[in-house]
DNA sequence: CAGTGGTCTAGACCACGCT
DNA sequence: GCGTGGTCTAGACCACTGT
């Protein structure tokens, strides 16, 4: 590398009662927050910072590990340290389940891509059969020893992971449709229970937050100072059958969801 | 400090292909989640871990700073590590404003209070006059210009506070009634509001989550890891008139909101 | 291969809380 | 004063990414 880009960044002040450390990571911040480094942009490497700072190398890595908490940035190994591209926020109405989406052959996901202008992918799908765990047991009113159709995806907005979403539906609802495909047609998920029968009614959602695991941290590629958002989300044909159980971990800076309901 | 208490802890494993101070975590880790070290509890300081682990200080102090990421421990400067304390969880139900409740005289945090077993308490509760932030004064369809007034209060559960809130009410639907009073009288204030002609109608809820800043840090009285719930709620009247907004921050393991809605 | 971040050592001095 | 965690230094070797 040619270091031809001076550092043009503040020192330290012996005088500022912060400890370098932090003033370190204050003046990165800043230019972040400024644009001096736009986002996926590299910040200068630690053997630049331990230059410029005139600190040891400690020091500066723990600067750094500031910004990481905060999700201002990502390192990758052997690679550098990046500025965090914000996805867009996602608003997730109550409405995005509606039959209407489903009519015309729209996932949920990419019905709300259209509305906030980005660009939608989903990746890692997988589909097995497995014993569900108690939780979804129990909402799904199965018993555990019952094999249920699990599937697991990904989902990214312009290219950046923004949620996994993992459904259990019990095997006797799944079987010979194309839910236990890869692609499950126009409409998703739904839209197959809907044909064989299982006109949908009503769901619940159980809200959450917290940290993120390790694994977790990777598959969304968010740093360590990022919480999640959980739903659970169950959803009921006209019977009152729980049909799908849906596990989703969101970032939670890329959503906002929205709920209404009656005072009465 | 007698050491009496001999540290009952596995040690690193070299064929173990995941550094030391990963491997401590996860001893530390398994430690507290088999209640080993009880919620409230010390754990043991640096220098023990040094000793008993064999490793030099910075490893040691990496291993708890992945616990503090994960919100289980809080460090106290010249105290020592504690096990964070969880409070007990919360679930909200979205019926949990529902008129019947209010009709027993009852506010909402209480009603959850009793159903889930803890022992409820408000403090903090201030009542103002000022203008709203452009977020609150869309919501409430009046000018940034306008003043509202603004209630402000702590919850608490067991003694541990788990939640903040501030509503803002046009005064025009707030003057002479107990709303601007600390005491708001029985059903609180959406009782009060329905007595002077706002029947309530209907709730929105925009639902976030996010790291608290240090002042939230503070009065909530957690850990630098742990993350807060964001719930903005708009309450309507029956003639769709937007009667009152709540801005609530809440600790987020303490909580399990709960919606329902429907397919159609 | 060179350049990057990841982990670790063995010390040092400081700031805070308690007794 | 003593034990605690907070910050810092000046090195070392390793693992990953690029050319």
């Amino acid at each position: 590398m040619k270091g031809r880009h001076v550092l043009q960044l503040d020192g330290i002040d012996k005088t500022d009662d912060r400890p370098p450390y932090r003033q370190i990571a204050a003046v990165l911040r800043a230019a972040i927050e400024s644009h001096q480094f736009a986002a996926g942009e590299r910040l200068p490497s630690e053997a630049d910072l331990i230059e410029h700072f005139g600190v040891a190398r400690m020091t500066v890595r723990q600067a750094v590990q500031e910004l990481r908490g905060e999700g201002l940035v990502v390192s990758e190994h052997g690679r550098g340290v990046f500025v965090q591209a914000r996805p867009p926020i996602r608003r997730l109405a109550s409405d995005r389940f509606a039959r209407r989406h489903r009519d015309e052959g729209k996932a949920a996901f990419s019905v709300e891509a259209e509305k906030s202008g980005y660009s939608p992918r989903v990746d890692s799908i997988t589909v097995r059969r497995q014993k569900p765990g108690s939780l979804v047991a129990e909402r799904l009113r199965v018993p555990v020893s019952d094999d249920v159709v699990v599937r697991s995806r990904r989902y990214l907005a312009d290219g950046q992971p923004i949620e996994t979403a993992v459904s259990y539906i019990p095997v006797a609802f799944a079987a010979g449709t194309a839910i236990e495909q890869t692609d499950t047609g126009p409409g998703g998920i739904y839209a197959r229970l809907e044909e064989s029968g299982h006109v949908l009614a009503r769901f619940t959602e159980e809200v959450g937050a917290r940290m993120p695991t390790p694994d977790e941290r990777r598959v969304l590629n968010i740093g360590l100072g990022v919480p999640v958002l959980t739903v659970l989300r169950t959803a009921y044909d006209v019977n009152d059958v729980a049909v799908e159980v849906c596990d989703t971990v969101k970032v939670a800076p890329s959503y906002l969801l929205e709920y209404e309901f009656s005072a009465r």
